[in-house]
DNA sequence: CTGAAAGCGCTAACAG
DNA sequence: CTGTTAGCGCTTTCAG
């Protein structure tokens, strides 16, 4: 049987002092009379009050809680993104309302307006439609917005990204420099747009180093390992297989080192992102990898920063790349 | 300039209509003038006005928003399960708080009580600390609490909880019946509940086949993949070295194969917990899945169900886990 | 079918 | 140092 919950009404009625009185010993204001405060802490326990935050933040008009809209919470990396996000939020006293659009524009917008009111004091968005000009009020009337890992479109709001173009040259020359020139690609779609930076970045390497890319080469499939292993086992089985492959994600390198393995080819490869157990393939990979947690606290810093008052024009944050090397059990 | 958000006051004003009409047509009251219908949504439109879900919710007494507290959002783990949670949610066009203990007791009830102060409708709990009672008021009030993968202390609540003892005793049947009698035991700290379980689990295995457990080859420092290389590496190196070894976690398992791997030597690995990629494993072993998100999924309905009045007596669901095998990476 | 008035639980003014 | 009075933006009586 619920009973219903206590009010200050009813701390001040037990205590025996005025509504204004329980606020201010609830809001820690100083100048209270010991005494008082005593009493009143005294009926808050006795009855169990709990201060109601929505009718606090009905006044003050903010709520002390952020938005986090993802693209895809089941992926590992909005995940990391999430608890770093989270983690700058509580040392602000701040909570997260945490939601995923699945990658559909309309659901973003949904989820995104449906945020806005609630009174979010910001939000950071993982832009998954062509067009956040939907945010655009909501951003006039003081939600500050900052976009992550992809921009916004057709709005002005920062926005912190992964330096998608530059860690993908970096990868792909040093496949070039070791001499290579029959490089396998393994991409997911390119409407995706770190899909799309980090072929650019390709390009721009091939383009440096004078060597042309084999468009033959290039899969745009691979959103899960196994359409990136039977595209490389393929391109493996052709007359003229690749001796590297450069691959867009992890998925990727993950299907790409089980074609390699099964086909007991030779293949130097080098991947875009880390991931958990990357020490587990079975011989050593270049790995693009960078910090998936800052990006989170960088794009959380920065939304605090505007929520606090920051007019400074809107920037693009780029959070840097670099090549590594992982794997190769026997080392270990 | 973050100017003023229009409120239904306005919208009524410009409408021509009063603040009730207006009320009537957001929520879709169906008794409404079509014509003034239509002018409201074009005030609304016009002055881009959107409901402060705050005041609704405050009214109402709920928000249409449930707490999610786990033990550490970084983990893969809990990841998959927010996911699932946050999909049952939207269904119920509700959203979900987030928020993580980081396995810390103290943070976990500040965590909480914060999370009731705003008013979610229901709250999922991983339990990190020894006592949950600081609770059982908010459930009293009306609050509904369902634990996930450990139970609560102190407070009688639903739970949802893997079949650790199962799992681990099938995975160590396996191992047994293969004729193995020194098998390695690798754990994080027997503290947290789920190892504690599933050593449970493994006694009972050794106990119902007759064959002892040789407490020198049981390790419980597996808390990420390197301590367990190591003790699996010198028990390896002993005089009289495991045949098989049992991991209570995923970190476990990759940290053994990684030891096994490197001594050369031929070891049977079962493990707890799937992971994302385990298909790298570079050999076949037993692994201990479950569907994980399957578990967010549950605790989030039996939550809805408990928000919708149900009022059954608490239970405990398992979820059931089978042995698998994965690995094996020539063989792709 | 529509509107005026009251109030959800709290905090910000302003007195006392 | 304490209390009274409004009122945040909305929904809910209850009349019209």
């Amino acid at each position: 049987m619920p009973r219903d919950r206590p009010t200050m009404i009813d701390v001040a009625a037990d205590a025996g002092v005025s509504l204004k009185t329980v606020s201010r010993v609830i809001n820690n204001v100083p100048t209270v009379d010991p005494a008082l405060v005593e009493r009143v802490y005294a009926s808050i326990e006795k009855l169990g009050f709990r201060r109601n935050a929505l009718a606090a933040s009905l006044r003050a008009g903010s709520t002390d809680t952020i938005g986090l809209l993802t693209a895809d919470l089941s992926n590992a990396f909005y995940t990391q993104v999430a608890a770093a996000v989270s983690q700058v939020a509580i040392t602000h006293g701040y909570q997260v309302i945490m939601a995923s659009s699945e990658e559909e524009a309309e659901l973003e917008r949904r989820l995104a307006l449906d945020l806005c009111q609630r009174r979010v004091g910001g939000l950071i968005v993982v832009p998954s439609g062509p067009d956040q000009s939907y945010l655009a009020a909501e951003a006039h009337m003081g939600t500050p917005i900052v976009f992550l890992d992809r921009p916004g479109s057709a709005i002005d709001a920062d926005a912190v990204l992964l330096d998608n173009r530059g860690g993908a040259a970096d990868g792909v020359r040093a496949l070039l420099a070791a001499g290579h020139t029959r490089v396998a690609m393994l991409f997911d779609d390119l409407a995706i747009f770190t899909m799309a930076e980090r072929l650019a970045g390709v390009r721009e390497a091939f383009a440096d180093a004078g060597v042309t890319l084999d468009e033959r080469l290039l899969d745009t499939g691979s959103h899960s390992p196994d359409p990136a292993r039977h595209a490389l086992a393929s391109m493996l089985a052709s007359a003229t297989p690749p001796t590297a492959v450069f691959c867009a994600n992890n998925r990727a390198t993950v299907g790409a080192v089980q074609a390699i393995v099964a086909a007991g080819a030779e293949v130097e490869v080098v991947g875009f992102d880390d991931f958990e157990f990357s020490a587990l393939l079975p011989f050593e990979v270049g790995i693009v990898a960078y910090d998936t947690a800052g990006l989170g606290t960088v794009a959380a810093e920065t939304l605090f920063t505007r929520m606090a008052g920051d007019t400074a024009p809107t920037a693009q944050r780029l959070v840097p790349t670099r090549l590594e090397r992982r794997g190769g059990l026997r080392v270990a």
